[in-house]
Order: structure tokens, then sequence, then C-alpha cells
DNA sequence: CGATTGACGTACG
DNA sequence: TCGTACGCCAATC
């Protein structure tokens, strides 16, 4: 895989995700085309372990503000602290305030 | 080529 | 409000 579209377009989004900012699969989903399959964003974020730039994963989150993801990163926790560091607060494993801090990648694309 | 999976989302009970 | 079920598309086995 050198540049699969799809995949690349998940990167893309995500990768525009402002500081501070988080957005969800689902709206990536529905930026790229895919729509309703979110899945697929997960599953693209899953070989974004490989991508370069490094994706921030860590502003992805699922629909809830949830961090799904975090179990996939090096450690538990290094989703949450790298969301911290960048002023977002974290509260058992969801984003505060998810609702003002959430990002539409449509609103760039 | 068929079956399974997947970092989700929505619907239903 | 919480838990379970289904759908959706693409990739991998």
């Amino acid at each position: 895989m050198v540049n699969d579209n799809f995949f690349e377009q998940v990167y893309e989004i995500a990768r525009l995700v402002p500081k501070g900012r988080v957005t969800s699969y689902g709206a990536i989903a529905k930026c790229i085309g895919t729509g309703k399959a979110s899945r697929m964003v997960g599953w693209a974020m899953n070989a974004a372990h490989d991508a370069t730039p490094k994706v921030p994963a860590h502003r992805v989150v699922n629909r809830n503000g949830l961090l799904t993801g975090k179990f996939h990163f090096q450690t538990d926790t290094q989703m949450q602290e790298l969301l911290e560091k960048e002023g977002i607060e974290v509260r058992d494993d969801k984003v505060v305030r998810f609702k003002e801090l959430f990002w539409e990648p449509l609103l760039e694309i």
C-alpha cells in the first residue's frame, strides 16, 4: 500500500483536525463519502499505524466522544494524555465538552 | 471467491 | 438508561 485513496482521505482529514479539537469516525466517513460505513474509518485508522506522517488518531473519537481506540495506542493512557496535552479535558475515557470541541471535517473540505 | 472481522452508528427491547 | 441486534462497506484470511 502506497496511496490507497480510501485510507488517504481518512488520514488527510485526521491530520486536518486542529489542535485542541476532536472529530468522530462518522463525520469523517461522511466526508469521504463512505457515509454509513463509519467502520471503515476505524479500519483505516488500524492501518494508520503505518501511515506517514503520523495520524493524530487521538483526535478521532466515536460519536459519544468516547476514546474507543485508546486500546490500540502504544498505551491505553497515551490517547488521553495526548488529548489533555492539547488542552482537551478527558473524563472517564470520554472527551469533556465533546460537543464544543467537536470539529467537522466538512467545514474544511 | 466465500466467510469473518472491524478504533462505528443507529435502531430496538 | 443500559444492553443487545442489525446494517453498512471494505479489507483480510
